[in-house]
DNA sequence: ACAGAAGTCCGATAATCGTCGTACAATCAA
DNA sequence: TTGATTGTACGACGATTATCGGACTTCTGT
């Protein structure tokens, strides 16, 4: 059973942007962008449970947010940072650049 | 009554990445960045039913992504460009820049 | 061999979303 | 005033979504 990943010219804006407007992936995103290795599911600090975890990642991955490898009982997860930027130039970037946390203007 | 439009630094990503991953306000919001004017709702090529089109501008509207101003009974719109590129720098036009139909690589 | 760890898969549930039709309000032109 | 135009408001409907718990699979270490 292999992991479904869109091929790079296969990915679509309007489910990449879907993918990336959920404040739970966001931040698996940021994190992952922010990593130097690619880093298992368990490794993300996300507040929910285990199964909608599993379902985050899912969801990255088949917008081709994410690389998903297999790796003993872990999966290890990577940016797919070459294919964004060659399908939509900045997009990553703008993304990754935003405030990571919208401050609520105390 | 006035229309609700968030501030410039109230503008939160994720809502502003929603608002952009559905098709018909993509293609809203791309017709409007290639108009000199602002446009009313009626001028845009939108397959869908008044009323829906009537909640897509209004999840644009809220989202901050366009500004609503009456004139008469039409309701003129335009992009919030300043204020996006203000907020997420690059992101815009990194939506914009994409190409606008995801050719099906015939 | 066995226990723990890492994640998936399978419903289920409540919330949100995109869509529609119809009724309605406001403006403008004749 | 009458009628056309522009767009909203109000449900309603089906589809999708985010979330969960619990059972399960697969590997790893002892």
């Amino acid at each position: 059973m292999t992991l479904y990943h869109p091929q790079a010219d296969e990915l679509e804006l309007a489910t990449v942007l879907h993918a990336l407007s959920d404040p739970q992936r966001l931040g698996i995103v940021r994190e992952l962008s922010s990593a130097s290795e690619p880093q298992p599911c368990g490794a993300f600090d996300v507040n929910v449970s285990k199964s909608t975890c599993t379902h985050h990642f899912r969801v990255l991955r088949e917008a081709g947010v994410i690389e998903q490898r297999q790796l003993g009982t872990s999966r290890l997860n990577s940016l797919r940072r070459d294919d964004l930027d060659a399908r939509f130039p900045g997009l990553l970037d703008a993304v990754l650049a935003a405030a990571p946390a919208e401050p609520a203007i105390a």
